[in-house]
DNA sequence: TGCAAAATAGTACGGTCGTTCTATTTTTTA
DNA sequence: TAAAAAATAGAACGACCGTACTATTTTGCA
């Protein structure tokens, strides 16, 4: 499934071993649906927020019946983070990968970006919600959060440097800071955006971004 | 108290009438104990995380004593709202309002301000923690959190204009977008060095910060 | 110093939470 | 199609939550 360079960290211990090799069980749709509820309700509420009981009110199933596909509350937890971690690689990073190295897979990887937080503005985001949850609270949720956004900071980290490799940087520019200001500007714009509800907060992200490439480019803008 | 401009948005109700005007009382000082304690508690796990339970633990009271100073939780999250804002205001705000307009007032401000997150980056902001509880929770306490921050941003954008006007920037330069960029390095410097505790972060934060300078800024580096 | 008022404690209620245990239903397989 | 296995439901638990109500203690003023 994926066609190109690792992002995959996470190992899914369920779909190692599906359901003893036999047939795919039901419960494992079932089990995929409900993923799909807990991951709409952890955007809007949060990691935290999320509860089982919320969750088996969405999905129409008893308490107990939804407790039975976790075991366990943190494992709900990783499994959402799980999910939204492989979709964000689907949605952002992956389709990036078919633009050439450089400049062009940077732009790629910023616009697809952009595009996700564009709809996470309403819908919210896991990533810098569960940030600000588990900031100091360490365990499994916090590990597999913070693996995640590390994978994905390291592949836009690795674009940079291939850009730079590549010459369509100026020798001058540093990556690890250009890599740094990338991810400054999604953050304002959710913050701006999602929070205060300022207009016109993704026009403002994509200038800056265009500003930074003059900043950082080699005189082809492209 | 304020020696310079209006940051003052959110009036403290309380504070007006003191006991009806007789002696200050002493539930005043235990409110401002509790406040204390209720500021350090959130900033850690959160307003939300933020419970009566264990504001009585922390301060040997009664859960109802401690509950009788503010009457509901909402306004005890309101008020420690406005207790972190007129601290932000006192250590960040006026201080810089001291440098004189332009360059060496901006430069004061995102001090100033790099200067608390630093210390931040252990005790953790409600500012960004709050922003991402109440990104979808209308009410009174998001109200109060919104107002809050836009105040102070509002604050930083005005800066940034007069310093256009001083003549310190260069007369390409978007107040605007100068402003949501020295947002956006707190942000990232907060999420990558609280949450991914990764190291170098606030030179990172600065390096950018003097980049932005020397872009936006007229010949005159200071 | 005594009395009113303010401050604090104690207790209880209804609600939600994650989790456990047992029953029942549905699905899969032989 | 019958037996085995998996999936789901139901009820109950202990814990914590915010809040209301009622004592009790402490404070401040005449």
């Amino acid at each position: 499934m994926p066609p190109l360079s690792p992002l995959t960290i996470l190992a899914d211990p369920a779909g190692q071993t599906p359901a003893r090799g036999r047939g795919l069980h039901k419960g494992q749709q079932t089990k995929q649906a409900i993923l799909e509820a807990a991951l709409a309700l952890a955007s809007q509420i949060g990691l935290e927020g999320l509860s089982i009981g919320a969750l088996a009110d969405v999905t129409h199933m008893s308490k107990s019946g939804v407790f039975a596909h976790f075991g366990s509350r943190e494992e709900l937890q990783i499994s959402v983070i799980r999910e939204y971690y492989t979709r964000f690689a689907d949605e952002v990073f992956y389709p990036a990968m078919q633009q050439p190295r450089g400049l062009p897979r940077i732009k790629a990887l910023f616009d697809n970006w952009m595009q996700r937080v564009a709809v996470e503005i309403q819908s919210g985001c896991i990533f810098i919600s569960g940030a600000v949850e588990f900031d100091d609270r360490p365990g499994p949720v916090r590990d597999a959060l913070a693996s995640s956004v590390q994978a994905w900071l390291d592949a836009l980290y690795r674009a940079v440097v291939q850009a730079k490799q590549e010459g369509h940087l100026l020798q001058s520019a540093d990556e690890e800071q250009m890599a740094f200001e990338i991810h400054a500007l999604i953050l304002a714009l959710h913050y701006e955006a999602r929070f205060l509800q300022k207009p016109g907060s993704i026009g403002r992200a994509h200038r800056s971004f265009n500003n930074m490439l003059a900043r950082y480019g080699q005189a082809v803008p492209t």
